[in-house]
DNA sequence: AATAAAGTTTAGACTTGTCTAAAAAATTAT
DNA sequence: ATAATTTTTTAGACAAGTCTAAACTTTATT
């Protein structure tokens, strides 16, 4: 049984390994949990005590199978509350977080069972993001960022990198929302600003944008 | 805002009060939370310095009207959660307790109120206890233990004194649910044993169900 | 009313998780 | 290859919440 700071931790490495290919750093660990390194290092001793990170002084720290199991499940956990909150309690995609937080540190495999089934067994989040099944497996989709869309080149809305309520925010203001269809028909070169179709309307969408929507090119 | 710690004295306070008028024992509280006398006293000192209880060293303590309200939110949070998980997640209600002591710490008011209406704004739990309102108001209705009952009289099942599983599953087992008719036939002197008729079958029940079973006379 | 028993509080210690400051190791730059 | 910089670890401290043991109050007994 994980407490809830060390079910953080493993979150955190979790996601971090998912971007990178070698060992996670204390001080990259430290930044995402806005914690001290010193704080790191005290609780990766524990988690390697308990067998879920692999871990040499200095040389960064790695998920053991069963560390990347558990942490799999607890993102399974936050996403299916995700889920829950927008489909069964009209909550809006960026009040979500804060919320699934809370709720993925639950225990009891019954209530995440049940949940998936009332749900539906929804296999994405409300920001797009894939739901690991009970043994942890992610089955991740195909999907670029829209920056790297070309000049005619289309695709559909399939997640974002930033999930800040300020982005999503501004993603409704905008009537971007998941499952749209978006064209390039411009790109800028000096500040790499698009111009997009959606809905048949022309939008003008910044780089910093681009840079964190998800589109599956079709 | 208060700890998990706290708001589980307050609810241990809160339930306390609701069956004595006088101040309630640190030893009665340590009892109801399976802790020590000393860490009750430590804790009932932040408790009186954030000013929901009252304190008078050896005396004994009591909610404030603030530490009332708060307590009565975590039990209507309690009693929702349990709601939730009987009539959507299929639990039985032997199985809710547990899950619902960890669910009544999530932490947000459009959590609770959506929840509340997509349940359809339920009074009370699968135990038949009330649920208190947003203002920490409860409804609580006409009960008389099934023991009080004289002979020939009849009324309907509306809650449980015991909440435990071996309870909650013994009851499930005889067929007696919430909202069945219940009649009197016999009452036996020598162990306090009834027979009783529900379902037009006849059933005997020791003195201790009577006891523990909350009946609407009518 | 004095004493015994029961209940309550205090003192000191321990655990978890955090922090700051300093020491040690690794990396980068010259 | 040595110096400077960055990163990481250790040491010591602190807050929350708990415990045991001892001291103190209150209540019960005779």
């Amino acid at each position: 049984m994980f407490s809830q700071a060390e079910e953080n931790y493993l979150k955190a490495i979790y996601h971090l390994e998912s971007n990178s290919k070698v060992g996670i750093s204390t001080n990259a660990i430290a930044k995402s949990l806005a914690t001290k390194a010193s704080s790191v290092s005290d609780m990766i001793k524990k988690l390697s005590d308990k067998e879920v990170v692999l871990y040499k002084k200095y040389k960064g720290v790695t998920l053991t199978v069963l560390g990347k199991k558990t942490a799999a499940n607890i993102v399974r956990k936050h996403r299916l509350w995700e889920v829950f909150l927008v489909e069964k309690l009209n909550f809006s995609w960026d009040e979500v977080h804060d919320v699934a937080e809370q709720l993925e540190h639950i225990k009891s495999q019954k209530l995440i069972n049940q949940l998936d089934a009332l749900l539906g067994f929804p296999t994405h989040d409300p920001h797009g993001d894939p739901i690991p099944d009970k043994d942890g497996v992610v089955n991740a989709i195909e999907k670029s960022l829209l920056s790297t869309l070309k000049v005619n080149e289309t695709g559909v809305c399939v997640g974002v990198n930033d999930s800040s309520s300020d982005f999503l925010q501004f993603l409704d203001k905008k009537g971007i929302t998941l499952g749209k269809r978006i064209k390039v028909t411009e790109k800028e070169d000096f500040d790499d600003s698009l111009s997009i179709l959606i809905d048949d309307k022309k939008l003008s969408v910044s780089n910093k944008i681009a840079n964190n929507l998800y589109i599956k090119k079709s």
